[in-house]
RNA sequence: CGGGGUGUAGCGCAGUUGGCAGCGCGCUGCGUUUGGGACGCAGAGGCCGGCGGUUCAAGUCCGCCCACCCCGACCA
């Protein structure tokens, strides 16, 4: 019966999640260190996000291309930070056709630099502003330690990189791009993060600031989700980004870059999985509704199969895969869809021909709870909804325990005693030095400082110096 | 790069004082089954991570390598 369960979330969480990983089938390990095989199921999930983000990006007015994989060694060393941060963990090419290469080539870990190259030599005029681009792209870091989606030697991600006239332009583009990302785990993945400021140290490599979607997983860690990052005049002055304004002046560009991966894919897995495994929001599942035919006899299943048919057709605008398979029991079936996370499981057997109805079965409502039999005259209508209010219910769940796990420390002891189990929410006064002794102390870094505050003020939990704004405190993945 | 662990059938593992290479799941075929992980019978599947050593004999003992996983430092 229980012979091939996962191991539980709360035995080991890290195991679970690889469990889940490879036994839904969404990725494998690749015969290289820390490189993984996206599987179709688990690329399907990517494509469903890469969709809704793409969307989005195009209502916002940005556009796709493609730039190069292989950037010269020079580019990176343009801009000092940037090639302070990324030097440890880029891959190098020094060989081509068997000969030496004049001058090494890093594999892209990232494309401001080539990117930034292109624009200058594109953008002259401010009538060539803004610049809105995107491209849909694999990236390699070096990284030392791997996980399934969460960090891997490549991963895929799209990356936007814009240029703007003025500062605020650019600011407004940064904001406008962390709005669309979250309007996008939010809506569409229901995964509740929080939009915030990167504090100073937590940056990217070159950016100004960084802003970033910070969501709590299932083992009350912290996973920074998606980033934009305003770039200031940085990559401009390195790159030479120039355009002529309306006076005739010569000026430099404001830049931004945004990004949101396949770790994307582990948010969803850890925000919404229970020990069964995998539960899919609606929006991003590849299957939404899996129908599972139940039959003994031929007559038997030519009925249950007609019916099957006609549900199908009622349901024409919904993601739907019947199981047909007959080696299988429905038991076994059952099981293995809610490994895999599938929202809504219709089952259709003799009683339900006979009733002119169906059961269904809710992927985030276990058990018998959520089971209930309705007619199929109504099916076209309640399917849809039924699916909004899974998604519904998931981002509630989710954000009922990102609230429930979520402190308000009054002191820093307490801080120190509550950071294995969730999240900080405290006064921070703004000193890179007292960020750095509670991440030293506690292992938990600043996620993020909320936008939104409003006027407040209090006393920073390291130093007790006055504080204008509170941060989460966590560790991250 | 430090610490820990593991390499034996597709997967998970066992293999005693060195003596014929095993078990469970999965896979193939046939039959019976099918409303919460079905069953019977018959099969297929192995350079025991690599190299070297000890021995009549090595999955097992010794040495050296390699790979991967987990925990740290680093990171989306």
């Amino acid at each position: 019966m229980n012979k091939n369960k996962l191991t539980s979330q709360e035995e080991n969480f890290s195991d679970w999640y690889n469990q889940v990983i490879q036994r839904a089938e969404l990725a494998d390990y690749a015969p290289v260190r820390g490189c993984m095989v996206v599987r179709p199921y688990g690329w399907a999930i990517w494509e469903n996000i890469q969709s809704a983000l793409d969307k989005r990006f195009k209502d916002t007015g940005h556009v796709n291309a493609a730039f190069p994989l292989f950037i010269p060694m020079s580019f990176l060393e343009k801009e000092k930070e940037h090639i302070e941060g990324f030097s440890p963990e880029l891959a190098v090419v020094t060989i081509g056709g068997g000969e030496v290469l004049e001058e090494p080539l890093v594999v892209r870990p990232t494309s401001e630099t080539i990117i930034g190259h292109m624009y200058a030599k594109w953008i002259k005029s401010y009538r060539d502003l803004p610049v809105l681009i995107n491209q849909w792209a694999n990236v390699v870091r070096w990284e030392m330690r791997t996980r399934l989606f969460l960090r891997t030697l490549e991963f895929y991600w799209q990356e936007g990189h814009t240029a703007h006239a003025t500062a605020e332009e650019g600011q407004i583009e940064t904001l406008k791009m962390l709005d669309v990302y979250t309007d996008f785990a939010v809506n569409v993945a229901a995964v509740p993060v929080i939009p915030g400021l990167k504090s100073q140290s937590e940056k990217f490599a070159g950016a100004v600031q960084s802003y970033t979607i910070e969501a709590m997983m299932g083992d009350t860690k912290a996973l920074q989700s998606g980033t934009t990052h305003n770039l200031g005049q940085n990559f401009a002055k390195a790159f030479d980004i120039q355009y002529l304004d309306q006076n005739n002046e010569l000026l430099y560009c404001w830049t931004t870059s945004w990004g949101l991966s396949t770790r994307f894919i582990g948010a969803v897995i850890m925000t919404h999985g229970d020990d069964q495994g995998l539960v899919l929001p609606p929006r991003l599942a590849p299957i939404q509704v899996v129908i599972v035919p139940i039959f003994r006899t031929d007559e038997e299943q030519s009925a249950v199969m007609e019916t099957t048919k006609k549900v199908e057709q009622l349901l024409s605008g919904i993601r739907i895969k019947i199981d047909d398979r007959t080696e299988m029991t429905p038991g076994f079936k059952f099981n293995d869809w809610e490994l895999r996370g599938v929202p809504l499981r219709i089952e259709i057997g003799p009683k339900d021909v006979e009733k002119n109805a169906v059961m269904i079965s809710r992927r985030d409502i276990p058990g018998r709870e959520g089971k209930s039999s309705i007619s199929i005259d109504s099916l076209e209508n309640r399917i849809p909804k039924i699916l909004d209010e899974i998604h519904d219910n998931l981002l509630a769940k989710a954000t009922k325990f990102r609230i429930d796990n979520t402190h308000d420390p009054k002191d820093y002891a307490e801080l120190k005693g509550l950071i294995n189990s969730g999240w900080a929410f405290s006064y921070w006064c703004g000193d890179a030095n007292c960020e750095a002794k509670i991440k030293e102390d506690t292992k938990a870094t600043i996620r993020c400082i909320p936008l939104d505050q409003g006027e407040t003020n209090g006393k920073c939990i390291y130093c007790g110096n006055s504080a204008k704004e509170k941060a989460y405190f966590a560790r991250a993945y």
